[in-house]
DNA sequence: GGCCGCATGTAATCTGTTACATGATTCT
DNA sequence: AGAATCATGTAACAGATTACATGCGGCC
């Protein structure tokens, strides 16, 4: 019955996390396009039932504030359960090659703004899965060489694919560091 | 009521159009890896779901063959507008990065097996779309290079997605055809 | 008068996932 | 005796998508 979130639901603790908000509120922090607009697209309906399936998970808690005569806005706050979770999930690299479009990005977003050494430390999680995801493709793929080009196209695929966020990964660390590659090889931890 | 099939049902189709089979069969070739076992992963129970919907929908037609004692076999053939629906299908390249992972992969294995010309017109076809789309986000990267950090970011993330399946498609070519990437330039059409 | 902004949802439908159900035969 | 192969499905539930519903106040 009390199953992990999944993906968007992480990004609603996340952004509860910065500050407790209403699911109005919330529905134009996700449409106005501050970042997480680019990934994440949200009708309100769904948003509405998301927050209430997180609150039924007991990781958030509502509170009404009347406005009269709008409808009173419920106001959503992270309980402590929520808010470990959130950090744990912050912390910790995707597995699956499939989830680095939309919640890896998401991930990269929340970490950055817990600071320098969250994302640093995602970052580097983060590059060895990939790698580590990478040379099994690899291993793979080798022996379908000859033998399955259908196959072996495949695997060429998704190591490509899987090369392209790895260089991808580099960028983001030159980018929110300004670090020269160099940089990092030499200043490792 | 009666709206287009999604990704896995093309590749059922697909299989089909190669030759009328029943359930059990179809789902041995998808899981014995003859490459798209690769790409897709189903459940018997939701084969035959989805077989019972093509059959709803007009794109496959039944016959029972009695195999004493077993249950008898439900052999499905296309029919005409199943047909003409696949092959339409397998011609046109998708239209979003997220679909390229499974539905291009399926494509690509089908318009193989249809023949030389087919693979080639759709490795072109998608080629000019995935530009296109790489084309756009890189126009919208540029907009927000120094004021959003983090939506510079997600753009290149895609331009780099965009890019390697790029790459990739000419190794495709390159695989399928034994071209160096010169003979293409040289002779195109 | 009509549309936009604020603020909340419910209901219906579709799709995907998981588990369960049947029943004979052949292999170990 | 127990597991795998052949061959079909149904049922229940979780999740996503879409549409619909309400109601006030301010702007053009």
């Amino acid at each position: 019955m009390k199953r992990t979130p999944l993906t968007i639901e992480w990004s609603l603790l996340g952004l509860i996390h910065q500050q407790p908000m209403h699911g109005y509120e919330l529905h134009q922090r996700l449409s106005n396009a501050e970042g997480l607009g680019l990934v994440w697209r949200l009708k309100q309906s769904q948003l509405y039932a998301l927050l209430s399936r997180l609150e039924a998970r007991g990781y958030l808690s509502a509170t009404l504030e009347s406005q009269e005569p709008r409808p009173p806005r419920k106001v959503f706050s992270l309980t402590t359960s929520g808010r470990d979770a959130f950090l744990e999930w912050v912390q910790s690299p995707v597995s699956r090659g499939r989830d680095f479009r939309m919640e890896f990005l998401a991930k990269l977003y929340f970490a950055h703004l817990e600071g320098k050494t969250t994302v640093q430390h995602l970052l580097e999680r983060q590059r060895e899965a990939c790698q580590n995801w990478k040379a099994a493709q690899e291993a793979e793929a080798d022996t379908s060489r000859e033998a399955a080009p259908y196959q072996w196209l495949v695997y060429q695929f998704r190591i490509g694919q899987m090369q392209a966020m790895l260089d991808w990964l580099d960028t983001c660390e030159q980018t929110l560091f300004n670090l020269t590659p160099e940089d990092r090889e030499n200043e490792p931890s």
